[in-house]
DNA sequence: CTGTAAACATGATAAAAGTCATGTTTTTAA
DNA sequence: TTAAAAACATGACTTTTATCATGTTTACAG
C-alpha cells in the first residue's frame, strides 16, 4: 500500500503540519516517494526546481562547490527537512546543492502544490516563513561563528551540533556518520586540520571515536572550549 | 505635517508595500517617527521587541557581540530595510544588535500591527516571506564565503557590497562611510588586517580613498581576486 | 581654534591554519 | 577473499592572519 501523507509523521516536523485536509490529499496524489542511494546527488546549485523534496529518512548534506575546488557545507538536513523550499518560495534557481550522506526515503512533491497553498493557506505560509526564519537565525549564527572562532572551537560546535541535530545510537554514538572531509567541510577548514583536531579531542578526553562514529565523552569541556578556553 | 504611510515611497522598498488601504492607515496612525543619532542602540542582542523600525535614511550595523571582544557586523541595513522583523515573526528575543553607522529617520511600527497583516493578509506574509528567503539565500552565501575565502578576498567583496547597497556619492565614492574598524567587523578579521588590506589595494590601484572614503578605481580587477587571483 | 581622543598606519613577531608528502588503516566492490 | 580505492593520520613546511607596539593623522567637542 502507498503510503498517504495523511498518516506521514514526518509532517508534524515541518510546514506541511499545517495544510488543510484537502490540500493534504491533492499533495499525496501527487507526490513521488523516491529512494535515494547515499553519494547520489538531489539536485545540483543553479538548477531549476520543479518541487520539494520532504526526508523521511536519511541524512544530505546542503552545499556549494568553492573555487578553490573544495565544498562548504551550509547545513546537514535531518528528518522532516523540506529540501528546496527556498528556491520553490522564491521561484529561482537553487542556491546551493544537495547530496545523499546515506541511504535515504524522500517525497518528492510537485511545485504547484505548495505555491497553491502559499496563496491560499496563511497558516501553512506562516509555518514556512517561520521556518525560514529560523534558518536564517542560525544561518547568521554561523556567520559570527565562522569569522571570530577558531578551527578547535568550530569543531567543538559542529560535533555538538550534529549530535544535537541526529542524536546518538544504542552505544551513545553520534547517530550520523561523516568522513572527516565532510566534517571539515561543516567547519569550514582543510581535513587535515579537522583530523589533527579531533586528534587532540581524542587525547583530551573530549571525544571517543569507533572508526568514523564518533562519542561525545565532555561535553562541558567542549562548550568551555567553545566560550574561548 | 505628520508623514503619512500611504504616500511614503520607502515602503516599496519592502513588504509594507502589500499591505492594503486600511491596514496603512491603522499603521499610519500608530507609528511614530523617530531621530536617531549616528551611534545610538536602536536594540541590543537578546532584547524582546514591541516593534519593528522601518528605515526611511541613514545606515545602521546588525552585528553580534563575541567572546573575544569583537564584534560581527553581519547585515548594513540600507533605506527601506525593516529592523527587527525576523524577531518579530517569530516572536522571540532578537538575535542581533542594531546600532546607527550615521543619523537616521526610521518609523517605529508597533508588532501587533504587522502580526494582524500576516495573520490576514496573505500577500503581505508572502512578502515578507520573500523577504526574510532572500536574506537566507545571502547569509548562506556570506557562510561559504567566511569559510572558503582569504581576508584579502572578502576585503574586496565586501568593498563591492558596499557599493552594490549604497551606491556612490557625486564624487564616485561609496555613499557609506565606515572606520576601517567596522569594515573589519564586515569582513571577519583584525583592523590592521583590513587596514592593511585596504592599503594594498590602493597601491594596486584598486581602490583610491579620501579620509574613510573609498571609490572602487578598478572593479574587474577586484571581482578577479574575489575568484582567485 | 586647539587639545584630546579616536582612527589610521605600519613594523615586528607569534600563532593559527593551509599545503604537501607519505604511510597506515578502513571500505568497497569485483 | 582480496586488490584497489578511499579515508585516516601525522610530520614538515609555508602562508596567512592575529596580536602587540608605536607613531601619525584625523575628527570633534569645548
Amino acid at each position: 500500500m502507498h503510503n498517504r501523507c495523511e498518516n506521514c509523521i514526518i509532517r508534524e516536523l515541518n510546514s506541511l503540519k499545517a495544510l488543510k485536509k484537502d490540500e493534504l490529499k491533492r499533495i499525496s496524489d501527487s507526490k513521488v516517494s523516491k529512494n535515494i542511494k547515499k553519494g547520489e546527488v538531489i539536485f545540483k546549485e543553479g538548477e531549476k526546481l520543479n518541487g520539494v523534496f520532504c526526508v523521511r529518512s536519511g541524512v544530505s548534506k546542503l552545499f556549494k562547490m568553492c573555487d578553490n575546488g573544495k565544498d562548504q557545507i551550509v547545513k546537514m538536513s535531518a528528518r522532516g527537512e523540506v529540501l528546496g523550499q527556498r528556491s520553490v518560495i522564491t521561484d529561482e534557481r537553487t542556491n546551493l546543492s544537495a547530496v545523499a550522506l546515506s541511504d535515504m526515503e524522500v517525497c518528492y512533491i510537485p511545485k504547484q502544490h505548495l505555491q497553491d497553498s502559499i496563496n491560499n493557506n496563511v497558516d501553512f505560509t506562516k509555518a514556512v516563513l517561520l521556518n525560514i526564519a529560523n534558518d536564517l537565525k542560525f544561518a547568521d549564527n554561523v556567520i559570527v561563528n565562522m569569522a571570530q572562532k577558531s578551527v578547535k572551537q568550530r569543531c567543538a560546535e559542529t560535533i555538538i551540533h550534529l549530535e544535537d541535530s541526529f542524536g546518538t545510537d544504542c552505544d551513545g554514538f553520534i547517530a550520523v556518520t561523516l568522513t572527516r572531509e565532510d566534517i571539515a567541510n561543516v567547519v569550514g577548514t582543510a581535513k587535515e586540520a579537522c583530523i589533527r583536531t579531533l586528534s587532540t579531542f581524542k587525547k583530551g578526553k573530549l571525544i571517543s571515536t569507533d572508526g568514523k562514529r564518533i562519542k561525545i565523552e565532555n561535553k562541558k569541556a567542549l562548550y568551555r572550549l567553545i566560550e574561548g578556553f
